[in-house]
DNA sequence: AAATATATAAAACAATTGTTTTAATTGCAA
DNA sequence: TTGCAATTAAAACAATTGTTTTATATATTT
């Protein structure tokens, strides 16, 4: 929907574009705060395409030249929301940040590391008993990659997997090589995500199935419960 | 984009919307089955959003008043694509077709009966190492749900999944309730399911991972002897 | 063959959407 | 206060999209 063929956006006015690389603090309240929540919110249940920038711009409670003047178009903002979720979801992800990470949990016995890792992935993927926005954003995502998700991987997921990696191989018979581990790895990930991105068959298949928290206890107790059995068992006899 | 309020596609013509619903068989080159699979496809690969009725009429070499002509407008359309797919991919579906179903390879010992629906199901997702045009339907449907999903659960998925959990079950310790069963049905569906929902994210952790049918033979003996150790130990002391 | 239903084609229509322009307003410094 | 930059607001713009209309061609029936 381009009107015309030179760049539109005007680069050499664009004010915000260095700024919003790394947004300060004193944001709070910005038009430009609003939008990038707004938007958030909206991409994430409803996707790109179906998302107008009139209804962010209404949501914003901004007027509907403001897209362009902040961020300089529709697809930038995505981007930028996509990188400010990310950021905020981060902040209070014990399996992202630094001060723990690859060490989620170690001091404890690996059982134990297992069931915290899974149970702690549930309550960052459900809250309040729906999927978060994060998690509906990387749905997304997982349907129609962008360059978002190249981010998404490097900033959170590669660690997020790498750590389940390392729990996994230290429950399964000393020897065992990575890429058994990471077979077993991706058997507890699918596990752990098959929630919620099978949460339309769930519902139908199984209507009673909750997600609050002591429901999320329940399902982390079963997948720890289950994949355990499955790692203490590697190297036994072909069964097929 | 309706222009007028009143009803548009004159429901006293609309000539195939009553062989529509059971299409015979002299349907072969027909514009109407080229805009089915024409539509198939480009709701597969793109969804329904972003997936102009000029693409789809184009590809199907057919004229752009063909979708309101033929099945009423583009909503219509999606929903008789998905049936379409679906009555298509059921027909070559040894987990759905009544001949075999929910007695799925009944006869073999039970361990074998999981490793063949596991193959079988993989099969079904993945061909010639992408995953199929009903894969990416189902998964369009699993973002952003519309009364073409529960059709889909009445006619393919519910009936996969109860075949699924009687298998389940019957590996499991004699006198395992059904909605244990039901879980670990969960746990093996989910490993299954994994592999294409989170198939962007396989791709960028360890892209080394095919999926050629010697990668779902691999595939599928891993996750059977996965499950088949955790079913088995069902009921042991709690490990966390 | 004439009449009639069926199907295709071309063009236009109205609504929506992302973007741009232009003007008005606000905030801050000179 | 004045001047200037930053921001917001209103209106218009051009492209796209689903749909409809009207005309023409093809097949079927009487």
């Amino acid at each position: 929907m381009k009107k015309t063929m030179i760049d539109t956006h005007r680069p050499d006015i664009e004010p915000k574009s260095q700024e919003s690389a790394l947004p300060p603090e004193d944001e709070a309240g910005t038009t430009r705060l609003r939008l990038l929540d707004a938007a958030v919110e909206l991409f994430a249940e409803q996707g790109y395409r179906r998302t107008t920038v009139r209804e962010i711009v209404d949501a914003a409670g901004a007027n509907i030249a403001a897209v362009n003047y902040h961020f300089g178009g529709k697809e930038k903002l995505y981007h930028e929301a996509m990188d400010h979720a990310r950021r905020r979801s981060n902040e209070s992800n014990e399996l992202v940040r630094a001060d723990h990470g690859r060490d989620f949990n170690a001091g404890q016995p690996p059982e134990r590391r297992l069931y915290l890792f899974v149970r702690t992935m549930l309550g960052h993927i459900f809250r309040d008993g729906r999927p978060t926005l994060m998690t509906k954003l990387m749905q997304q995502e997982l349907m129609q990659p962008t360059p978002a998700l190249d981010r998404l991987v490097e900033q959170s997921v590669a660690r997020v997997h790498g750590a389940l990696v390392d729990i996994v191989q230290s429950l399964m018979p000393a020897g065992t090589d990575r890429s058994q581990a990471r077979r077993a790895a991706m058997s507890v990930m699918g596990q752990v995500h098959s929630y919620h991105l099978l949460l339309p068959l769930i519902e139908r298949l199984n209507p009673e199935q909750g997600f609050e928290a002591q429901d999320l206890d329940a399902i982390a107790e079963h997948i720890t419960r289950f994949s355990l059995a499955a790692l203490r068992s590697t190297g036994e006899r072909p069964p097929c």
